[in-house]
DNA sequence: CATAATACCGAATAATTTTACGGTATATGA
DNA sequence: TCATATACCGTAAAATTATTCGGTATTATG
């Protein structure tokens, strides 16, 4: 089986337990569409997150379903339909999504001047 | 000039912002240690976190310098000595350092039923 | 019959991050 | 003289993550 992680999260330390949950570049990303608490089809998702490859998120989804952050739903369909919805688990990281979403808001400025050069 | 981000952070979304000043491997563990306020030297974090090597934690507190999370002091004496304090920036993430540090506490066990072997 | 539609998977490659190991500098003290 | 201490850097290798591209399945539609 190819694509595994090696230590599926790190339980040394809470911190880092909690980071490993959602580290990776599109799982904040992934939460934060979901928040609703709607179901939304891989593709919709992909629709939202352009930026990220329907490869990438169907492996960072799979792994959130194994976390059980989010829930699957497989219709049985052709073609084939399934449906991926926050958990409670999940929606317990919404707070800390929802802070580092304002605490971005509030400092992008800063790293606009610093890093920035117009959306290039 | 090696070991140079491409990307030193993500500006296209608040979340991906945030999340790309704290998400590499050590930065949220050398932030929590750094909270007191007090400055701490190289060796004084490395024995706080032990797992990190040196090198590990001089490139990750070199990128929270220049992204003005930590600062830095150097003592012109021999043998050399230098220390890293957190700054305002750094300070107003605690808040979601101590929320992360909070729900990894409180969901460990989730976790280490399902991934753990008892601290291997 | 050929084609689109959808979710998913495999494998190769690229990009990035982390590790391991060694080396720099120089005052101090044995 | 020579080892010690400390912060830091360079390089090569390993490990991890992300990308790219192609292929599977099956029904409905043209």
């Amino acid at each position: 089986m190819a694509y595994e992680k090696k230590i599926p999260v790190d339980l040394d330390c809470p911190l880092r337990l909690t980071m490993s949950l959602i580290e990776s570049k599109w799982k904040s990303c992934i939460l934060d569409e979901l928040r609703s608490g709607n179901a939304m089809r891989p593709s919709e998702i992909h629709k939202c997150l352009p930026e990220a490859t329907p490869r990438v998120l169907d492996m960072q989804l799979k792994e959130m379903v194994e976390d059980g952050l989010v829930g699957k739903t497989i219709f049985p369909e052709l073609p084939p339909r399934s449906e991926y919805m926050i958990t409670d688990l999940g929606k317990s990281l919404l707070p800390i999504i929802d802070m580092m979403l304002r605490w971005g808001e509030e400092h992008y400025d800063v790293f606009e001047k610093k890093y920035g050069s117009k959306t290039p």
